[in-house]
DNA sequence: TGTACATCAGTGAACGCGCGTTCACTGATGTAC
DNA sequence: TGTACATCAGTGAACGCGCGTTCACTGATGTAC
């Protein structure tokens, strides 16, 4: 088995990353710091400079696994299994189950706002794009198929995506009981931006 | 005099609160170390001491500070002097000038999104909520004068500032010729929500 | 298969650094008489 | 007004801590013959 030791080595990668998210539900990602990772990954600090140059390009790594995963939840969630509720609430339910089951991976594509060099800034700014180019492309075929035209899908996405993060934000700091008020908020505010992105100018 | 020691002391206080501000403009308040703002202020680490228990009680103050001012400047934008531009315009331009000109102001009210103690992050909530509180009413009044109805006033509020925020840290990493496109998307999106709050369901 | 050498993930000690916090202190300002 | 004492904002040294980074090393795995 000639591939034993590089088995060996991504195990240890993946411990890192998985490390990284497990210690990112506190805090983000920003107030990590090199040490405090490799200890909860099992090997000394030296150690990780095996893996990644820095912490920012462990960083750029953790941004795009979740930023992949979470992209590819929501194009599920609009397609809409649950045909008895609308796809805006099908979407929203999904989003807000998946932000409370890994708040890990949403602080991350949030706290790095703030905090990070730039390039972990652009690589985030890119993921964030591509969710509104996605929601664009989405509204767009369904505005068709509906024969529902619509004038502003890119502006509206924009929109969506702003107040789904700012609402998904909110939503972690809420126990249990009160989400749901946020999730009919969430469905109430996305649906008025798509009825106003309907009409003209 | 016998104010004099007590007039010396609050020029302390204030070169700490505007040494804080001053650097805050680079990443934010959440970076800032007790040292440098000592330094940036002229006195020894120790003497802080003398003025904030610590810098978390140091950052309720400025986010005080920043809210009352940058709520008074939102008041007078809405009141809209300016009658050749609607009164959406007129508040859009005011605020992408403010945060474009005092960007550490605007830091401070987003990156403690994610950074910071509970208390400082409920200081920071707090002042949100009394925007989307004012802006509601604003509506609402409006809505009163001009006859039209609106549905989703509260929720409308929610959006816009979660729409204006977003774009606000946009604005702040894009060179002065790219902000006027981010004007125009900011004035088609707040609309967009209106116009959406104004439809019933 | 057995041996000799190369590779390299992970070790553990050491470094200099900036941090928050403490402490006894100084000396100008303020107060009492 | 003059003197003796109290107050207290700011000083400067010291502390222990966790940080990122470097280095020579170890020893298991892999390779060549």
């Amino acid at each position: 088995m000639t591939k034993t030791r590089l088995e060996a080595k991504q195990i240890t990668r993946r411990n890192l990353i998985e490390a990284s998210l497990k210690l990112s539900e506190e805090d983000g990602f920003a107030t990590l710091s090199l040490r405090q990772v490799a200890k909860e990954a099992g090997i000394t600090p030296a150690a990780f400079y095996r893996h990644f140059k820095d912490m920012d390009e462990l960083g750029l790594v953790l941004v795009d696994e979740v930023g992949v995963r979470l992209r590819q939840l929501m194009r599920d969630a609009r397609k809409g299994f649950d045909k008895k509720k609308s796809a805006v609430r099908n979407s929203v339910l999904t989003y807000i189950d998946y932000i409370v089951e890994n708040p890990q991976h949403f602080r991350l594509l949030m706290g790095g706002n703030q905090a990070g060099t730039s390039a972990y800034q652009k690589a985030l700014r890119n993921e964030i794009d591509r969710f509104i180019a996605e929601l664009t492309d989405d509204l767009e075929t369904t505005s068709r198929k509906m024969k529902l035209p619509i004038f502003h899908a890119a502006f509206a996405s924009e929109a969506i995506v702003a107040v789904v993060f700012t609402v998904g934000a909110e939503a972690l700091d809420l126990p249990k009981h009160r989400r749901q008020a946020l999730e009919d908020r969430l469905v109430v505010e996305v649906n008025m931006i798509l009825n106003g992105a309907r009409i003209k100018g």
